[in-house]
DNA sequence: TTTGACTCTCCCGCCGCTGGAGACCTTAGA
DNA sequence: TCTAAGGTCTCCAGCGGCGGGAGAGTCAAA
């Protein structure tokens, strides 16, 4: 019969970790005193603790750990386990890894530039509706053009809450001649006249560089995003879309106080 | 000016995480309203947010971006952040891939031998005071004989308390003359005489197995203990220790109750 | 003016412990 | 046998980064 502070000095575990294990149901001592409360443990419980070091080391919770050693699980149910733990555990390891290729990218930027440079954020995009006009116009900055159209498609009702956003359809950068597609977000869909189209744009992963700045420097941005997305080993999956969060009207290309986000959807190379 | 929810669609972040990066002095609405406590921020406020997330995303907490933002640190600070960062995050992907080969080794020794096995356990030991006596005896049940030596060297007084422990010098396993030491646990240093030596067990890293046990079923548990070692991509770095933590007198080779740790000093195979 | 949707503050919970306070218990030495 | 030191007990608080929910106040459209 040991006592905790024996038991603990035994097993590397400390005092209040054993404790907690009582409490938890995962190691109760074979004997509580029932005037003082000491718990007074056996030397074979060292095998139990052991159990449960092992399993805890593989990454499962305590909760799951209890499950196993109550239950008595077969080997077979244990493999179980085991095996779905393995498939987080992989997803964690190359999550991580992912983490330090960008880490290390990002020090190799300011190695490079010694500069802060832009900001590149990955996001999951939820489903949203949306109402667009989609054509061949001259140039990118001609996109604005497009958003009279929209308005008079859908009405004037339910402009100036979301932001509006434009989608690029070319696989490349063009001086004239460009497939652009010009939208504002809906709350839900509603119906459209002249040429507009409502649809439920899908859920897709993006990386998001924000611009606070003109449209004229809008370029630097894609520089470093673009940059980004192939330096931690993303290919762009999809047409990229702006989303003018702050500007005014009418439109210049100069004004600083405009605040722009692009979006890139990407999935991971091959 | 946006209101919070606004906000927090256009960021994708949560309107409890706004409030609670405004609470930590990470980021603050341009305004706050001082009769209702009603938030605004401005849509510039987004690339601050997708700064603090580009560093959340790194693995800094929360209060080291505080630092960064509020401090505005130079390039040249924010790389010596990161290359600190760096390292960490280098140490966790190989704990974490580690994690997932023993996961994986788990699973084929479940696979091969539909068993529950031995569980190992990795320990970092801490520096210990001993008193021991080593010699040549004709077998590993011999060793034994060691303790009434170390005991008479020693004096009775320390006795009984820790468990006494025996390590194997030789390389491999052997029939006959085996190298041996057997010694007690102190708590502090003592003297001794009679070719009892009295020093201290540097730290180590050990795999450790407990056998809970006759001694005639030890050998299944260091079979299972070198097993998991190789597996696992460690190499055997010093003498193997046994701990006796549950026998009785005199010693018999086939009491069940008998507990014994077996550790063996590792090191990450080159 | 009335909804109904936002927003506010405050508090609790998560996980796996660690630390501390204050009270009780055990054990070795005088 | 007494005492002092050191073990052990229970209970509560805290960590980080939020999420959930209560209850009260605010705002915007119909």
């Amino acid at each position: 019969m040991l006592k905790i502070g024996d038991f603990s000095s035994l097993s590397q575990v400390s005092i209040k970790t054993l404790r907690y294990y009582d409490e938890r149901g995962l190691l109760s001592p074979v004997h509580v005193d029932p005037e003082t409360g000491y718990r007074y443990y056996s030397a074979s419980q060292l095998s139990q603790l052991h159990r449960i070091l092992a399993l805890k080391d593989f990454g499962l919770s305590l909760e799951q750990i209890a499950t196993c050693l109550k239950e008595n699980v077969s080997a077979e149910q244990l493999r179980g386990m085991l095996l779905l733990r393995q498939a987080e555990q992989r997803a964690r390891v190359e999550e991580e890894h992912d983490r330090l290729s960008r880490i290390q990218n990002r020090i190799r930027l300011i190695e490079q530039e010694m500069s802060m440079s832009q900001e590149v954020v990955l996001k999951q995009l939820p489903k949203q509706w949306v109402a667009s006009v989609r054509e061949t116009i001259a140039n990118y900055p001609s996109v604005g053009q497009l958003y009279p159209k929209v308005i008079a498609g859908v009405g004037p009702g339910l402009v100036g809450q979301a932001p509006c956003f434009a989608m690029w359809h070319d696989p490349e950068f063009r001086e004239s001649n460009v497939d652009g597609e010009a939208g504002i977000f809906l709350k839900e869909p509603v119906k459209a006249a002249g040429g507009v189209r409502v649809y439920e744009l899908q859920p897709v992963t993006v990386a998001s560089a924000i611009h606070a700045g003109s449209y004229q420097r809008l370029q630097e941005a894609y520089n470093a995003l673009l940059r980004w997305v192939s330096d931690n080993g993303y290919q762009v999956t999809g047409p990229i879309r702006e989303l003018y969060l702050q500007n005014s009207q009418p439109i210049r290309q100069d004004d600083e106080s405009y605040v722009t986000e692009i979006q890139v959807p990407i999935s991971k190379a091959a």
